[in-house]
DNA sequence: TAAACATATGAACGATTGTTCATATGAAAT
DNA sequence: ATTTCATATGAACAATCGTTCATATGTTTA
């Protein structure tokens, strides 16, 4: 046979070819897993997001700095800042009555880098 | 002074010191590619696509067995496939009444798995 | 202690999103 | 040609999301 299943008589009267439940059944991850994995992309599918995190691959800001430069209420920025903090891509630091925040780990780079390697590509 | 800009005092008067802005000039990508990298993401932010993308991780399926092994509309997966092709995730091919759909390209698979990653470590 | 400043947060509103339902398109078989 | 099967699509509705506004929390300075 071939490498991957030759579609044969597929969508006949029970539609789905026996493998194909087992091969889901296998390699699917569990539901909560693909529910988290929605929730961290989803984190990325928002421009305001996206151009704090640009900002804090070069230094790390205060909020006010921060609505500041991306021309932006304190408050949205403060609810974005939330967001990415609860999904741990972000951390944060006192210092008086300001509060700094940076990158939390090196992922976000990554992932962002190969999405913008997507984009250019197409 | 030290590597990065010791946060001396931010947030007086105007906020923003001088460099930041600098640094969000120079560093920050172009609105448009910003507002398409958050486009593409928003993709990835939903488990019923995250649902298709792993299971065309293994193979190529037509429309109708995804949507029976994944127990939703046809309709629902039909509009979700529409999507990623779109944003070019995915590509068709047509054999008969059928329209089979697989992976197109390999990005896919290195953001899904930097994703993980991140979730695992959480 | 009071005033000033930086940040956080809850409620509300408009905008966007995913699914469903009904139906349209397009290919194959009778 | 007509019916059948596989897929696509538009409209509509509920749910989710991001911003704004008003206000609360917490720190510093006077």
């Amino acid at each position: 046979m071939a490498e991957h299943e030759k579609p044969e008589g597929c969508c006949d009267t029970v539609c789905v070819h026996d493998n194909l439940l087992k091969i889901v059944n296998e390699s699917l991850p569990p539901e909560t897993e693909l529910y988290d994995l929605a929730e961290l992309f989803k984190i990325f599918g928002d421009s305001t997001r996206i151009r704090i995190l640009f900002v804090l691959f070069e230094v790390e800001v205060c909020v006010c700095d921060l609505a500041a430069a991306l021309n932006m209420t304190q408050s949205a920025i403060s609810h974005q800042l939330k967001i990415l903090k609860q999904s741990k891509l972000v951390k944060s630091r006192r210092e008086g009555k300001s509060i700094f925040y940076s990158l939390a780990d090196d992922h976000v780079r990554t992932i962002i880098a190969q999405g913008c390697e997507h984009i250019e590509e197409n």
